[in-house]
DNA sequence: ACCGGGATGTTCT
DNA sequence: GAACATCCCGGTG
């Protein structure tokens, strides 16, 4: 087991699409809570118009256009938060969207926060419930993942990706829906949507 | 189980 | 004024 680490800057540098799937069963911290990264959607700059960077840099999407490594949080449909490691480079602005966590530490205090979630699958499963669990708001934006300079971090505790990734369309968005750039941990209880059953060997 | 609608405020056209 | 990288609740099967 090896000791977790944040993960260095290096690992966020690139392309979205190729950290994304990276970024799966490494745990997000924020403070004493945990949870491994089971779901994530990749964001590709200017070349992506579901991105947010697509049109350029603005008031909002500023903390994507930074270092890689950075927490890019914002608001939306008036009441939630979603949250993104930054990737790519100062100035190419990619990110990964952390879409749902598997809680590891601190369920206690997530609950609290959640008392809509009837059971403890779904306390971090969707891009703003993992926020209001792990009390991400915009305050955290533009906060260092690799300094942990506000105390959220995201660190490898040896858990090793999976071999082969689930792998969908992106959800929630209106353009860009046939780019496959989303990325799951395949069986895990704690996903935004139930993975779609295997096709059968055979016909009924 | 699945579906429909409402909540709520920021951002950009 | 519309759109929004969403969630929750209450309806119907």
């Amino acid at each position: 087991m090896t000791a977790p680490n944040p993960l260095p800057r290096s690992f966020y540098e690139g392309d979205s699409r190729e950290v994304a799937p990276r970024l799966l069963n490494k745990l997000l911290v924020h403070g004493e809570l945990a949870g491994r990264i089971v779901e994530v959607e990749a964001y590709a700059a200017d070349e992506d118009p579901a991105s947010h960077a697509f049109r350029g840099e603005t008031a909002r999407n500023r903390t994507m256009f930074g270092a890689p490594g950075l927490l890019y949080v914002y608001f939306t449909y008036g009441m939630h938060f979603c949250a993104n490691a930054v990737c790519g480079d100062v100035g190419w602005a990619h990110a990964v969207l952390l879409r749902a966590l598997h809680p590891v530490r601190g369920l206690d205090v997530m609950r609290a926060r959640r008392p809509a979630a009837r059971r403890d699958r779904d306390l971090a499963n969707g891009p703003a419930k993992l926020c209001s669990a792990f009390a991400i708001d915009r305050d955290l934006d533009g906060a260092d993942l690799v300094t942990d300079d506000r105390g959220v971090t995201i660190v490898d505790d040896g858990t090793p990706p999976p071999d082969e990734p689930g792998r969908s369309a992106r959800i929630g968005i209106s353009v860009a829906v046939d780019e496959a750039w989303r990325w799951y941990v395949p069986g895990d209880a704690h996903l935004s949507r139930p993975e779609p059953r295997r096709a059968r060997a055979a016909a009924p």
